[in-house]
DNA sequence: CGCTTACTTGAGTCTGGTCAAACGGGGTGG
DNA sequence: CCACCCCGTTTGACCAGACTCAAGTAAGCG
């Protein structure tokens, strides 16, 4: 497990221009919540694609907003399968469960560079007495995040392997779209195969058929080392899935 | 979706002598918190084994604590096709969901008579603004759901079938002694093998022959309408799984 | 130009699914 | 009390979706 090749950097989005606030999906901070949240980042983490910002095991790690960029989360069997249990964007927040829990249970790597807001573990427990409508947002969070575990679950547990691809591209697409990670129309998902076959837990051969065979059907396709997805609303129809995301969200 | 058969009854359970507090596992509350719990309690839910206590698409329901019982959280495909997420027991906080998003995401129904603590929704906001000790107990507690779903997913994503069952069983047994739902040694849990299935992604016929499997290593066999474990350590083993629970931990 | 990474494709195997039927215990109505 | 039924478990036969192994192609990079 290598450190990130990270590159600390004085701050390039200082908290009253973050480029989250700018964006209409998140919600905006008022000056005294302001004020207390940059005082409660610390700094900036910019990392390189490939790079692991936090690892199953690892201690007393920091907690972070991602402003700009994309990963996944991901756990491992001791004799190495992998299976990725989500992806993050701009606005998730990451590391909680190693302030709250002991130690981290998953890892988490990036799919394109990343910057990151790094905030002061230790004083998460000064924003819940000093904000608790900031409190109230970081539960939000955590309960979305567990509203999209059950959806990841639902589909690995129960959709066909066609199902499941055009799920997990439709359910992409939305959320990029929503935090505005994704730029082109069409747009292009920064996802190998592989990646595909470990959320979707598929092996790699049978993940490529049946990215095939939505590529038959004019759904999607591989390009460019990455997905483009064609036609969202056909992927969501076929793997019987409603879009839930669109509206109005906190962020830290 | 029908009401659960419920019965509304005068405090069994008065704040003060909740049968949680008393349990090893669960961390108590000071003088003046216990004091806004017992007013934010807004009484407490009696049901039937077998009833549905929150349902999918559902609005503005209640928050609850379970008190004694077992019960479990699932979503529904449009074709009836079913996963069970993960299970629930004493000293879980449920509906939060409800709360802060606008409806309810998943079921759930019970395997046992339950009694559960309501809570005034409408309160969840106060207990932010006048215990941020009590809020961040309920991100933990919600950090920690995040967390059996990961490890879930990661069973059913990547385990096979007998790895999955063996999953399952040592971690059920584990959190329902550490809460103390579980009575007899060895252990019985009160799951039909068709539940099993649909929280392992896998065909009744399918899991029966696994349990078959299972009983011939002499691990667990199917007896009186639930699961006997006969051999945690032994499932956990085969299942390349480390137990984590036993600490202390808050509860609402 | 050779190496690596990612995507393709085919052949053969096996895990797990489907269909069908039967068993056994507990509850119920005649 | 018995017959019946229902639910959950069990088993067998057969099928199919997904896995493994193996090899080949295409693009990007030092």
């Amino acid at each position: 497990m290598s450190e990130p090749t990270a590159a600390r950097s004085q701050r390039k989005f200082p908290c009253e221009e973050c480029p989250l606030a700018k964006k209409p999906v998140f919600r905006a901070f008022n000056d005294k919540e302001l004020d207390f949240v940059s005082h409660f980042k610390r700094g900036e983490l910019t990392v390189d694609k490939g790079a692991t910002i936090l690892a199953e095991g690892m201690r007393n790690p920091h907690l972070y907003t991602v402003l700009t960029g994309w990963g996944f989360r991901y756990k491992l069997l001791p004799d190495g399968r992998r299976q990725i249990v989500n992806y993050v964007m701009p606005g998730d927040l990451i590391g909680l469960q190693g302030t709250l829990m002991d130690e981290m249970q998953h890892s988490i790597e990036t799919l394109s560079p990343m910057v990151l807001c790094v905030f002061e573990r230790g004083k998460l427990m000064s924003l819940y007495r000093s904000f608790p409508d900031l409190a109230y947002d970081v539960t939000w969070l955590a309960s979305r995040e567990e509203c999209m575990l059950d959806e990841n679950l639902l589909s690995v547990g129960r959709r066909s392997a066609i199902e499941r691809l055009a799920y997990l591209l439709a359910f992409l697409v939305d959320r990029a779209v929503a935090t505005g990670v994704i730029d082109g129309a069409p747009p292009l998902l920064p996802l190998t195969q592989n990646h595909v076959a470990d959320t979707l837990g598929l092996s790699l051969v049978h993940t490529n058929k049946t990215a095939r065979r939505l590529a038959e059907h004019g759904l999607a396709r591989w390009r460019d080392r990455g997905c483009e997805v064609l036609d969202v609303e056909g992927l969501a129809t076929l793997a019987r899935w409603e879009t839930r995301e669109g509206r109005q969200r906190p962020f830290i």
